[in-house]
DNA sequence: TGATATAGTATCCAAAAAGTAACCGTGGGA
DNA sequence: TCCCACGGTTACTTTTTGGATACTATATCA
């Protein structure tokens, strides 16, 4: 385990806070996704990156990747059961987003 | 306003993505607090990031800054109203964290 | 007289994060 | 025969972030 602070919300940071693991974990949260998927889907993040988040996320046990053996290769990334308890953080930060869209122009 | 992507997780990634905003916002959520107060609570957090971080959120409008004018300096940061409308999102990162420190030593 | 407390700024340097670009394997199809 | 798809890896450069230190103002206290 990553985080061992006093404080919880620290602990949680430490798994969450990375700048696209959030949107990661939204994207894949109600089916597993292949890794081109993703990155069609989040504007702006480089293969390296999605990759290292990838990696980070799935060596905290957040996420499972599935691999494939065929070729060219395919590789199916879920949330695992640890990674669906952070759904509700997820789901408060969503509800965040939007009203806060509504907020900008109103 | 920062976000403005097509997804409203990463609009509020922009908001409290900061390494130490979440842990500010937890520690003043319920009453204001002093600059020095903040400082000793939050463990390994400098002068110049607690500073720069402050004054971040106070630009997205999440915090508010009370100058008193006596000597020495007084400042009281407290949540504004949008600020509070976050406090879900904290909490559900405050419980994930407590159970998580539970699964880490069981 | 001079130290003390508080909330900062300014400056410089180190470290970490992120971006860029090239490369890899391999079965199938043109 | 050669190229493509897909999911990477690696090396290198740039940008961002963080840390250390010194400095500020000024009323009060010893």
């Amino acid at each position: 385990m990553k985080g061992n602070s006093a404080c919880p919300v620290t602990n949680t940071m430490a798994v969450i806070g990375g700048k696209w693991k959030p949107i990661i974990m939204w994207i894949i949260r109600d089916r597993s996704r292949r890794f081109g998927e993703i990155r069609k889907l989040i504007l702006g993040i480089t293969q390296k990156m999605l990759t290292q988040q990838l990696r980070e996320l799935e060596n905290d046990g957040i996420i499972h990747r599935e691999v494939y053996p065929v070729v060219p290769p395919k590789v199916e990334y879920s949330l695992t059961e640890l990674g669906r308890t952070l759904t509700p953080i997820l789901e408060a930060m969503a509800e965040w987003g939007k009203s806060e869209e509504k907020r900008g122009r109103p």
